[in-house]
RNA sequence: GGAGCGGUGGCCGAGUGGUCGAAGGCGCACGCCUGGAAAGUGUGUAGGCGGGGAACCGUCUCGAGGGUUCGAAUCCCUCUCGCUCCGCCA
């Protein structure tokens, strides 16, 4: 969320930063409500001042015992609450009114963000490994023969439809290595402190990381109220709501391996086949918690964590640095990471690591002390560690074989009972 | 699901109708003391919003919302969150 406060003192900046997100001009329709909603408050403030000096002079007549003046006052007094009231409840919606379009905007991107509209404009920043030189055309994670007895799409759509999967034996157990391996390296290598969370979250939860008001439909709701977090950087961020942290205590680096749950609304007939894009899928995340001077650094470490999982299992990828119109909703700047996958010939996002400023904080209400000063919003950061389904698309596409078994990453050793393959029948060895 | 008890400032904790944004302590900041530090000691120290160059002024906030009252942290109602016991349960 926005500080009225900036947009007050440079509307035309403000216009310039929603233009680079494809944005019409907001500032004067909002400046507008903001003078509207500051001459009420003023209105409101001034009868409210009214009411208690009466009511003080009033309890002063009392205890001097002149009853007739008490009574004037008295009478005085409940007049002007009827007006303070009425006055109060119109600034309040009007402050209400005004929180609820500043929810809706987006963060503004930072200066060395890419202009362009979509990922047409991202910047490549580096590559690291080099594609397979294969002597056989690659397959996609699907048509693997060693994958197909792991990936049961067929039972998935019956218990649950489609964008679902049941993963069997080799796949589910390589799966499950991959989460576990994310969330080691994180914990052991990285310093991030191991988290479990809740998937079911207030609403107050997703208005907090900007899932609410705008994306309601992205998420699932369940019939008591709750929302199903589409990525549990929901929970860990807001583990840190309406809190006043001392700035000893960051940066909080936490990371978390859940489930991650979304409609995909707006996304019908792509990404179809596969378990590429799925409505139930598990993802490691991080979450950095920090001081303004100290996000930008937190920003390159956090993908820094997330490259060294790709690395370590020998994964071809590039970094990407996303343009003002592709960057998610609350990003200030976003680094993708974008595997190779040789069955579909080209690079997909694998990982999303967003620095959000103070914007998240605001709608928290997240601060922290910096020492001998007021108090201020700590800066949030999101990263995946990685999507772990995605990862396990990777790993087998990168390493197929031409006999149609898989090729496993040694780094995954220690969490498979030193696996290496899986072979053309679907089992591991 | 039933019963009971709670929610006060950065933290702990007093406060049952008036001058209470709130005693005391801790923490923090600054000063004194010290060769330096600790200890000791003095002073200060909530946040949001609005106005103001600032000093400062106003207003709101003692979980949230409503009510009673001239006046509410304090009384009443509703909700919410937490804790304890019982029941059920992976």
């Amino acid at each position: 969320m926005h500080d009225i406060r900036a947009i007050r003192d440079n509307p035309a900046a403000f216009d310039a930063a929603l233009a680079r997100r494809g944005l019409p001009p907001q500032a004067d329709a909002i400046l507008e409500r903001d003078r509207d909603r500051r001459a009420k408050i003023a209105e409101a403030e001034s009868e409210a001042a009214a009411q208690n000096a009466a009511a003080r002079e009033a309890g002063g007549a009392k205890a001097a015992g002149d009853d007739l003046e008490f009574n004037r006052l008295r009478l005085l007094s409940v007049e002007r609450k009827e007006e303070a009231a009425r006055l109060t409840a119109e600034a309040g919606a009007e402050d209400a009114a005004l929180l609820d379009l500043l929810l809706t905007l987006p963060n503004i991107a930072a200066d060395d963000i890419p202009d362009g509209p979509d990922e047409q404009s991202n910047r490549e920043l580096r590559r690291w490994g080099t594609p397979r030189d294969l002597a056989f055309d690659p397959l996609e994670h699907y048509q693997i023969a060693a994958a197909i007895p792991g990936l049961d799409f067929a039972t998935a759509a019956r218990l649950s439809g489609t964008r679902f999967v049941v993963l069997r034996g080799a796949m589910a157990r390589l799966h499950r290595a991959l989460g576990q391996f994310m969330l080691d390296t994180h914990v052991e290598e990285h310093g991030l402190a191991e988290t479990w969370t809740p998937v079911l979250v207030r609403d107050e939860a997703m208005v907090g990381t900007n899932q609410l008001p705008k994306f309601a439909e992205d998420s699932y709701r369940t019939t008591d109220g709750w929302w199903l977090i589409p990525t549990s950087e929901v929970t860990l961020t807001n583990s840190v709501a309406g809190e006043m942290l001392e700035e000893a205590a960051l940066p909080i680096r936490l990371t978390a391996h859940t489930q991650c749950f979304r409609s995909e609304a707006g996304s019908a007939g792509k990404d179809t086949s596969g378990m590429l894009r799925q409505h139930q899928f598990e993802k490691v995340e991080m979450v950095s918690i920090t001081t303004p001077e100290h996000s930008a650094a937190e920003h390159d470490r956090m993908t820094g964590c997330a490259e060294a999982i790709l690395q370590k299992l020998g994964l071809p990828y590039r970094v990407m640095l996303l343009s003002a119109g592709d960057m998610g909703f609350g990003a200030v700047r976003t680094h993708d990471l974008e595997v190779w996958l040789p069955g579909q010939d080209c690079y997909r996002e694998i990982s999303s690591v967003s620095l959000c400023g103070d914007f998240q904080a605001r709608r928290m209400n997240a601060r922290y002390r910096p020492a001998g000063a007021k108090p201020a919003f700590v800066h949030t950061l999101n990263g995946s560690g990685l999507a772990v389904g995605r990862c396990l698309i990777a790993v087998l596409e990168n390493g197929q074989q031409a006999d149609g078994s898989v090729d496993l990453p040694e780094a995954l050793r220690p969490w498979l009972r030193g696996a290496t393959r899986i072979g053309a029948d679907g089992l591991l060895r």
